[in-house]
DNA sequence: CCGCAGTTACTATTGACTTCGTAGATGGGA
DNA sequence: TCCCATCTACGAAGTCAATAGTAACTGCGG
């Protein structure tokens, strides 16, 4: 069986890229998506519908018919989605360890002093306890 | 033109298991990697040889002839395909923004005290501009 | 010298993702 | 009501990773 995924059912570029629309938008149309997208690269409508159908049939986004056009609604939280890439990437290379890819980060990734210093109050706040506070 | 990578040049997950076991190995022949990779799940030795074929052809493996078996070596290191892996999970899902994947680990993947510790120790050393220590 | 065991070369298949064209359905405005 | 702009349905084609079977080659042991 092949099975290139990232994670359990991984996301292709576009259907990540039309994701990240959906979670912007929320509720709204192919017709918006495209619009979002082609502003960007050039992409056919039907592409656009096609792997919206996908998602859909994935369980990650949702449809009502309302007229002649349909709503999307995401089914999957930008969080959810993200932390299961995030769990794929642990796993292939990371050796399904949070640390190595936090280490990995701060140091290859060239944080800037503010985010260094976010970075380390994010982590206080875990170590006392305090819920987060986004 | 399809372009369904998850980054620059990515890695599907076979062909990252066997560059885990080339990294390990280093010099080493297709016996030796398929000898590691069966012991854990079911694979023919020909897939195991077309698979790094790929990885030679991509430039991530070399390889010299050697008598009627082929040595293969690593031709990029694990950090660098590592460093590549995240770069491209930055781009798909973090907006390019190493700070929030290092939140979402802390925040998300349950980090010991220990390891919570250890990652602070090592923002420490990078703000105090100590080299890196490995 | 010959042949078997091990290796590589070549090719085919399957499934996933991306892409988009064409055809058909729909609904609001003239 | 009727038309057309818009939207969806269907599906075809291309690429790529993964998998593996078969054929061809090679070198050592007898």
């Amino acid at each position: 069986m092949p099975e290139q995924a990232t994670g359990p059912t991984s996301l292709g570029d576009t259907e990540l890229e039309i994701m990240h629309v959906v979670w912007e938008i929320h509720p709204c149309t192919v017709a918006q998506v495209h619009a979002r997208i082609a502003a960007e690269r050039e992409v056919a409508y039907t592409t656009i519908m096609t792997v919206m159908g996908n998602l859909a049939r994935k369980g990650y986004l949702s449809f009502t018919k309302r007229g002649k056009k349909y709503i999307y609604r995401a089914e999957r939280s930008a969080r959810e989605v993200r932390t299961g890439l995030v769990r794929g990437l642990l796993q292939r290379a990371f050796d399904d360890s949070p640390l190595a890819l936090a280490l990995n980060l701060v140091r290859e990734e060239s944080l800037s002093p503010a985010e260094l210093a976010e970075l380390k109050e994010a982590i206080r706040r875990l170590e006392t306890g305090e819920g987060r506070h986004d």
